[in-house]
DNA sequence: ATCATTGTATTAGTTAAATAATACAGCGGG
DNA sequence: CCCGCTGTATTATTTAACTAATACAATGAT
């Protein structure tokens, strides 16, 4: 739970991934309870209204659920998360396949890449 | 030269990124003139100082140099170009391999993901 | 010499993010 | 019951980034 916040992207996007790849890894178990917002703003060193932003968007995409006056807890769904890792694996697979074919990489080299960087 | 941008990353950057990857895949050759900061502009829909905010960024990079009333222009150097080539796809490499890892994929998953979505 | 074209500089305006301060509402434990 | 903890809502302020409009400066061609 750091705080090394890029510029270029707002804070609360970046608390959106981090909190996202926590519960899609297993960091943060299915079931599992957050954090307060309080807590959150405490722990990140930002406002409150910053962390409730974050979650909001969390709550959408249907990782986290909120019980009213008692927290917020990701999904019971593990079956969710799993296609939501899918999902997210894919798209930055295909992103970074874009990214390097567009610089002129070929398939070939990518995979030298991969291999050199990877294991 | 497209003009559909992202929102959550400015549109300097985007061009930034856009003209990098221009020279560096060699659709805009070494030694070759870019259009001017105003043909710029109106080619990709946005205001002259952005073009400009994005232009010098590249310069600091060396990709791209000035020649004070006549124009800017792709470097000469291929072997600049070449070595920027490389330090990207690994940079991207890097960045990709550590997402996937992050989120608990391992390294031979990767590699079928990379084959499903690849060739 | 003038004019169009180049990059550059300056200043102002607009917008969005982030913070801040409060207030409200509901549940549960002591 | 009351206090402390939850999430939520509202409004205002600050700040920084981005964009925009305009003016300046230098060069080369006609």
């Amino acid at each position: 739970m750091s705080l090394e916040f890029d510029n270029n992207l707002p804070i609360y996007l970046q608390i959106v991934e981090n909190i996202k790849t926590d519960i899609v890894s297993g960091k943060i178990q299915a079931g599992g309870r957050l954090p307060s917002v309080r807590e959150f703003a405490l722990l990140m060193k930002v406002n409150p209204n910053t962390i409730q932003k974050a979650l909001v968007e969390l709550e959408d995409t249907g990782l986290i659920y909120t019980e009213r006056t008692n927290g917020k807890f990701v999904t019971q769904d593990k079956s969710l998360v799993e296609k939501l890792k899918g999902e997210y694996a894919e798209k930055i697979t295909q992103k970074y396949l874009s990214d390097m074919q567009k610089i002129g990489i070929t398939n070939e080299e990518i995979l030298q890449y991969i291999k050199k960087l990877g294991e």
